[in-house]
Order: C-alpha cells, then structure tokens, then sequence
DNA sequence: CTGAAAGCGCTTACAG
DNA sequence: CTGAAAGCGCTTACAG
C-alpha cells in the first residue's frame, strides 16, 4: 500500500521550478513556455493531480453540488439525475448526492450535512427546505434551486413545469372527448406538484362547466394511487381518470385492467403526468403530460452558474410549460390528432 | 449575500478557549465538561458548523465515496443507488456520483476526475476500469468494488450475484417446463455478467440434454433485445426465452404480445434476470432470477469499510446466490410450485 | 515570468 | 485538560 499521494512539492522538486510554479501551470495562471513543459513533464512521470479539496480550501469552490433525491422508483427522478449529472460534469462540477426520505424530516439533516461539505450550490428534488436551513444556506452564500418542486420563500430559487397549465389542458383534453364522470387521483397534497395539479385540473373542468366527480390523494405512492382507483370504481365508475403522475398511473392502469378486467381506454380513460420513458411502452401507451425534463435540467443548472457566478443575482421562478402527448390511454377527441 | 462562513477561531473567541480547544469538542477528542459546555454554547449562537473540506485534507479522509454508474434507465441502478446511498449515509459517507456512458471509454476519464476528489473509495455500478486506472488507484491506496460487475483483476474487489449459477437453474426450469426449443437474448457479452449468465445458461441446458436454439446479443438494451425477439419469431419460433435482464425482457414482452400478438406465458416462456419492482407488476409478472441488490450492497459497503480501515486487507470476490421468482411469464412445470 | 511567503480551516503531536 | 505551533496541499498577492 504505497499511499504515494504525489504533491506539488514533489512535482517541483523533480521539474527544477519552485511549487508556486507548478501551481500557476496547473491553475491555468501565466507561466513560460519552457516552465509549463517540465512542469508537465515531471507531472506526468509521477501521476501527479492536484488536490482538489486543498484547492477548495482557498479558492472557497468545491466545484460541488449538492442534490437532495427522493422517489427514485419514479423514473422521472433517475431520468433527471443523470441528465443533471451530464450537465454539471460537463462544466467541472460533479454531485454529492443526498437521499431523503422525502415526506419532510429527514431533509433536514440532510441539508445540514451538505453545508458542512462546503457545496457551491444545493438542488432538491422535489423536496422542500425548512425555513432555517433556508435561512443558513443564504447566510453562507449557498444557493438553492427546487427542482420540481415550489415553495412560497423569495431566497429559494425553483424550476418547475407549468403544473397549473398543464393540468387544466388535460381537463380540457378531458371534457372534449365528452367524458361526463370525471374523477382525479392527485399527487401528494403537501407539495407543490400535487396542489398546483389538483388546482389547474379542477379550473379546467369548471371552465368547461364540468365538476369533478371524486378526488383521492395517491401520495405520489403507486400502491396507494391503485387502490384509489379501485375505490372509485366500487359504485359510480368515472370514464375519466386524471391521475396526478406517471408512476401511479401505471399502478392505476393495472389495478383497473388486471383487478377489475376493465379495458384502457374503452372501458376507462386513464391520462398521467411527466411522459417517463415508459408511458410510452406498448403496456401503457399512456396519454400524458409531458414535464420537459431536459429543459428543466438546463434551467436548474443556469440557475445555478448565475448565483455561483453572482451570489446577488435576483432568485427566479421558473416555469417550463410542456405538451399533452396523445397516446392510447385515454379516448381521443375528434380534431385533436 | 453575508457569505459568512464561521471559523473555529471565531468559536474559540467568543468561548474565550483556543482554536484547538474547538477543534477538539469537535472532533471528538478529549475536553473538560465545562470547555465544551462553553464551545458548544458559542458555536450554536454562530451556527458553527466544521468545515470538512478542511479536516480532509489533514486526515486524509474525506469520507467521501466516488460512485460511477451507467445505466440508470434499469431500474436496477437506480435501486441500488439509493440502498448504497442510504447504507452510506448512515455511517458518515456520502457519494460523489459520476455517470459514465457505459461502453468504456468515459469511464476513465471519469475515475481520474473521482482521485483528484480524494475520494475514501470507489464502487463502479456495473462498469469496468482499466488496467491504468486501477494502478493508480492501488498506487493512492484507494479501495475499489466493483458492484455487479466482474473483472480479473485481483488488485479489484467485486461483488456480484451467482450468474453462472443463477443461469443455471433457469435453463433447469425451462428444461423441467418440457420447453425445447429454448433461446438465449443474452446480456452485453462484452460484460462478465452478460457472459457468466451465458455461460451458465448453456451448461444447465447441455446438463439437461438440450440445446440453445438460438442466442442474440441485446446489449442490455431493451430496443435491441425487442428487435432480436421479432426475429428470432420470423420462423422456427422459440417455446421459451432467457432475456439476459429484466429492462430487456420488458421489452421483449412487449414486442412479442403488441406486435406479434403472442401470449405469454402460452404461446411462449419469457424468463428475466434481476427481479427489478416492476417485474412483479401484473403488467408483466415476471418470472425472474432475483439479484439480491440488498446484500450485494450490504456487501459493498463491508468491503469498502474494511478496506479504508486496512489497506492492506485481502480483496475479495463475494458472489451471492439469488432465488428464482416463479410468476406468470413462463409456463411452471409440475411440482415447483 | 518567477520564487518566497502568507494563509485557507482545520487536526494533532508537544509542552505545560 | 489546555494552548501555541506546525503542517495538510494548495492559491495568490507581493517583490524582483
């Protein structure tokens, strides 16, 4: 176990240049010619890299970000993740990742953790932040962006789709192909996404003079979203179904298929929210929102070079509207295409 | 923006003890009661928090593990991740996640940006490292696992599941399921898991006295095992096929019943390999060979831990063995219930 | 352009 | 138990 570690001292010890020297041609800083050659020479002999985290130490950058996940069994998240990872990679930053449970608690510490780790910037997944932690990340300079996620505080940056638009378009989508029991199983009431969702579908469906049947919070859990379904279904079946995303609509689906042999959309109308890859598996076929996650990757990581650039940048709220993709899940109204 | 990073010094002042008195209630070492009574006192009204950049580069720890990962649209990954993440965090580490694209090359690159973070320790998901990188990783005395992966290398700790084995007992199932004209859409064979389920997949078949039909590469890819299943039906169609992992064999399924027509498990038998959530989905419920991603993380990070304890601790190859998940996808013959 | 020196925020022998 | 001091591996003014 050699433990050779090789520092700057040793590089330039064998190139004959004083360590400042091989700092300066590792930095990027001035340097001549023939200095950089040896430099890199002597570098090269040894294996030398510089140290990161000493580099840090000075300069006050990392150059790493810090993420909060949760729900990975939604396809959307690893989706976004590797996505985001790309992204920052591709500009000298890498993640730091955090799981959390994601109903609230544990967050937290989580965060606390990654502001020991002296991170350039924090996103959240779909999680909120506490008031006092937003209250140290800002006292220490750290911003935070929500990724798919919003919450009412002016120092929290977020990106997130245009919930309330895209949810009232699936109304409309609804109401169109004359759908007359219209019912919706939502995200999660305690964030953002579900209410924002639960709100716009419900305008919608009141702009087309319809009222919803029935609402059901699925939490966001496939289990818990199936047997809301199932629910429904016991008297009064809707023929609609707004189900608040993608991973449940896919519980609901075949909860609605395999438990009570209904067919989709013949029987039902089933539409999700997100458009993960497999809403469009020939299983599915699922008619669904789609939440632009390559824009809102892009958008997170803008958000963040400006505030890492210019910790006085003004915190924006962004919201990305995405297209109603028309599968076979849900009845499709003529001239809609 | 305050950027106000507290310092230990600035504990120690207004406790009215030295800097190394707050560094020592802060890392454990020995302090009266009343020192670090007023320590903590002083660091709690200032939000003090120890900066662990700092205390890496003195210990030569940053408690940190580099993590590279490919393939997270396979639900396997994803899964694994927040297991390694969670089993992580609770003794103190966290992952610096890097996405590589899979097929080689990238990863080094990858795995040399991973050092200059002075990483604790490295588990590659399912990729490969060079021979140079593994020197220089044995050379900084950094352990690496690689998780579902093989390699032969002995300066490497892997942990998989029993490929071989597991292939094995799904060509004795087929076999005792009265199939004979079994096919093979293999995993990449130009990964030790793609080839040892290969391997084993033929020798229980040639065990049983029958032979493979027919054998095609799917890359891991759920297009390209859903185009080699169409083909293989064009004639002389299988009675029973061993996809080499559950995200391909989603996708084999769905080809043969959307665009074939054929049912499963009657018109033919489709056997997977990692017993992903979804594979028990009623979409699909499939029959699968189970990794047991739990133990094979638990695995992980034993093996990590004893090696960032003593570098110079034995490297280990764990395999371990994984039941077969009888569902619905092929035909169960008389007595496995 | 280049080297000597200070310093980033900690930990850890070393005396007392 | 405690403080003064050295040092981890770098970057960055500061002179020359």
């Amino acid at each position: 176990m050699a433990r050779e570690r090789i520092t700057s001292q040793q590089v330039a010890k064998r190139a004959g240049v004083s360590q400042s020297a091989v700092s300066r041609v590792f930095s990027g800083a001035s340097a001549s010619k023939e200095t950089a050659r040896k430099v890199r020479e002597a570098a090269e002999a040894l294996g030398y890299r510089p140290n990161v985290l000493a580099r840090s130490l000075i300069t006050g950058r990392s150059r790493i970000i810090g993420l909060v996940v949760a729900y990975l069994e939604n396809q959307f998240y690893p989706d976004a993740l590797e996505r985001l990872s790309n992204a920052l990679q591709s500009r000298g930053y890498h993640i730091l990742i955090f799981t959390a449970s994601g109903r609230g608690e544990g967050v937290d510490r989580v965060i606390q953790d990654l502001l020991d780790y002296q991170v350039d910037g924090i996103v959240t997944a779909s999680v909120g932040v506490s008031d006092e932690l937003t209250r140290r990340c800002e006292a220490a300079g750290i911003p935070v962006v929500l990724f798919n996620r919003g919450q009412d505080d002016p120092r929290l940056a977020e990106v997130t789709s245009d919930n309330v638009g895209g949810a009232h378009k699936i109304a409309e989508f609804l109401a169109a192909g004359r759908h007359r029991r219209i019912a919706h199983i939502s995200g999660w009431q305690g964030s953002s996404t579900g209410r924002d969702r639960a709100q716009g579908f419900r305008d919608g469906l009141a702009a087309a003079g319809l009222d919803l049947t029935r609402e059901i919070d699925g939490l966001y859990q496939r289990d818990t979203a199936a047997a809301a379904a199932l629910e429904m279904c016991r008297q009064d079946r809707p023929d609609a179904i707004f189900v608040g995303n993608d991973h449940m609509a896919f519980g609901v689906m075949d909860a609605l298929r395999y438990d009570l042999g209904l067919k989709i959309p013949e029987g039902i109308s089933i539409v999700g929210y997100d458009d993960v890859p497999m809403a469009a598996w020939p299983a599915y076929k699922l008619t669904t929102l789609r939440q632009p996650s390559g824009r809102m990757v892009e958008a997170t990581v803008e958000a963040l070079m400006k505030h890492i650039e210019d910790p006085a940048a003004p915190v924006e709220k962004t919201k990305i509207p995405g297209p109603l993709i028309l599968r076979g899940s849900a009845r499709i109204p003529e001239g809609w295409t």
